[in-house]
DNA sequence: TAGTGGTCTAGACCACGGG
DNA sequence: CCGTGGTCTAGACCACTAC
């Protein structure tokens, strides 16, 4: 039977162009080779640069290509996968779990956190930020709001804490290690796509907007919701992985070819 | 110390668009309501509809809008929790698992999904497709890789089981069903950005090339990997959540408004 | 400074949905 | 049929990187 139906419907030109360069940069180029840039292959294909993007930008979205300004469009390779669902529940921050806590500061968190942690509106939470590393590049940003009654014995007051940790990394490092006294009775984990905000797209190395996997993870302990984790990942380079493998196969998963 | 740091880089257009839209939407319109047209926006903005689109696209891309050629743009509803990972390890198809069977074939699969399924290049296997419908509205399309030797009672000819099975969808169902025979060892799950296949598109109600979460899980029993499911969900409209909690809570999640 | 991708424009035409 | 969003064009200029 095959489901080549004749094309009755006109296909869109970038979406045939994307198909064209798919498979061209599977047979044709390696991983890390770099493309004629964007007024040539568009002069190559006869169209227009706009369309030409278009099929670009599809492929960047898939994990095809990288495009950087001033440099060119390069080959990507595979996506890395990410081990995020360690099946055991644990608190952030425990052991090494491929996070690095940048710093942390105390301020009243944005409305949809607030509700979430069920506190007061104006009321300050510990705001950590953690950064995370794969294969050298940075691949995911995160905020983990905690409510100072997680974590009651850590001074109010920044500066009490500031003596003892002039870099913002410890400070974050004693809110985790705190967090962890808590006996954590489960937690509670959403993906949903998102665009990189700024200050996440200057850290992940993309524009802003770039196109992110919000991980939204919450921690119960104490019978309420003890800490919330929002974590953004590079949806161009990362395949989110769950359950006890580490995640490595399936090369283009996604891509499914035509039967 | 706040991060305002003044706009010392130039802000793209369609960027502070998006900002503004975004917050207009929080305050002057609701749920379903209908935006002016394109043309209409642009021109009211001063600026080209090209641009006016990159805004729109970005939250569109953020589950803020819903856009339908010959209708207009709407605004979406917050997004839909859809459970993904249920911490039990079922087989696909046990009880109402919110899936819906459509029919199943026998034939090769792709060769990256052959390599996962460690069968040999051309060796048929079962293609069971479903669908998933949350609120009414079609959320996933699934296409279930099961190799033969996975469920060795059905019969190799689609001719014998078809003449019980008049309909694919009950020849899907049997494939589920012989597979629940075996013992489940366990399982495996990746997330990853996708762009949805002319066929899915179709299916859900998107235009090829729309994003899409593509869910990968992988089904272990008598020592190898027994099943293979590649889940596509629309990634506008879908929250996946994994987790005890059904989950439904935090509206705006990923947007978290600059502290 | 030269070359890259990123942004933006002003227009045209097309495909689709609903009266 | 009309109005909508979707596609496409041919240009211009900007921001960034590397030499």
């Amino acid at each position: 039977m095959g489901t080549t139906q004749l094309e009755s419907v006109t296909e869109p030109k970038y979406w045939h162009l994307r198909t064209v360069l798919s498979e061209a940069l599977d047979s044709e180029f390696t991983v890390g080779e770099i493309l004629p840039n964007e007024r040539e292959l568009a002069a190559r294909f006869g169209v227009a640069r706009a369309t030409l993007r278009q099929a670009l930008e599809q492929l960047e979205l898939e994990g095809r290509l990288e495009r950087r300004r001033g440099v060119g469009t390069t080959v990507a390779p595979p996506r890395t996968g990410v081990a995020v669902g360690t099946e055991q529940q644990l608190w952030p921050g425990t052991d090494d779990d491929a996070w690095q806590p940048v710093d942390s500061t105390l301020a009243a968190p944005p409305a949809a956190v607030a509700t979430a942690l069920a506190t007061a509106r104006d009321q300050a939470v510990h705001i950590v930020r953690r950064s995370r590393v794969s294969d050298g590049r940075p691949v995911a940003a995160e905020l983990l709001y905690v409510p100072v009654a997680s974590v009651p014995a850590l001074a109010s007051e920044p500066g009490a804490a500031t003596v003892h940790a002039p870099t913002g990394a410890a400070r974050a490092r004693a809110v985790l290690g705190e967090l962890q006294r808590l006996e954590l009775q489960g937690q509670d984990r959403a993906v949903e796509l998102g665009s990189a905000r700024a200050e996440d797209a200057r850290e992940l190395d993309r524009l802003p907007g770039a196109p992110v996997l919000v991980v939204t993870t919450r921690f119960f302990a104490e019978g309420r919701t003890a800490a919330l984790s929002v974590a953004t990942y590079r949806a161009d380079t990362c395949r989110l992985t769950f359950g006890a493998s580490g995640g490595v196969e399936i090369q283009h998963g996604p891509e499914r070819p035509a039967s």
